[in-house]
DNA sequence: CGTGAAAGGGTTCACTC
DNA sequence: GAGTGAACCCTTTCACG
């Protein structure tokens, strides 16, 4: 929609980093005055460029500790099929992530459980409960490497 | 490490919705005085549940309009193989998330790409070039369904 | 875009229960 | 644990350079 110059470039980037940084660090951070910093940050903010800001809770200190990365296979890819699959699976609080996807499967799932116990419930509950799948497939983390909100700016 | 009550689970609940509201305001929504509030918000962050505050940037707004899952296979899992893979992986700014996994593939990355051709580039640039590949198997994104910064409490 | 100023809130103490 | 009050700091907005 817009340029962005290195001054809103590196507003992003600090604020990527620290979303709770408060307007006279960030300007300093970025070589403005407050005042210009928060007409930035506000144009920033009403053009959708930055669409929110959201604590990043601990999965661990919560619990979770097992991520699955689940492919999903439909009976078959009509519209209405899509659509009742997507209003289901959004229903599942511990889906974290579903794209719908080119190549062989149809979706692909990020899914965060407690344990495995707790993931054979959602297995069952939730997945396998979902309309139209044809094909689950499940493989599990054994480590995070990398897991960032954003692209590198 | 510790038990949360159902006024710290307000306030995580609130966070990971709107990272940057005020103490006060939190403390209004969760029914605290805003130094009881304070009090609390610093235990959790200090504790590790709260680990950070990012702000979310649009990848359509910043042109990134591709997403890419790509599943890695090395040669061997001895240790070293895979740190120097992970090491090399961590330097790439378009991967947004790198796990280990059980199950056929060693490793799946999410990586942004602006479009196509940008998506070659670091598929020749950086994936291909990383250390003890040996197959790569990239899929799109047709359509992001879900993409919640964590699960749902 | 920067400055400065003013008004209105927000944060953070020590203190109290 | 929680609430109160006061001092201090931050944010937002304005007119002006």
């Amino acid at each position: 929609m817009s340029e962005h110059d290195a001054i809103d470039l590196a507003i992003m980037r600090t604020l990527q980093k620290n979303g709770r940084i408060s307007n006279a660090e960030l300007a300093q951070k970025v070589g403005l005055s407050a005042s210009a910093c928060s007409r930035r940050l506000d144009i920033l903010e009403k053009s959708g460029v930055i669409s929110g800001y959201h604590a990043r809770l601990s999965h661990k200190a919560l619990d979770y500790k097992m991520i699955a990365i689940v492919h999903i296979s439909l009976s078959g890819q009509f519209a209405k099929t899509l659509t009742e699959f997507e209003a289901a699976v959004r229903l599942c609080p511990n889906v974290l992530v579903c794209y719908l996807m080119s190549g062989e499967y149809d979706y692909i799932l990020r899914v965060a459980a407690k344990d495995l116990e707790d993931y054979e419930r959602i297995h069952r509950d939730w997945l396998s409960a979902l309309p139209h799948v044809v094909k689950i497939n499940s493989s599990f983390a054994l480590r995070e490497v990398i897991d960032r909100p954003n692209v590198g700016l």
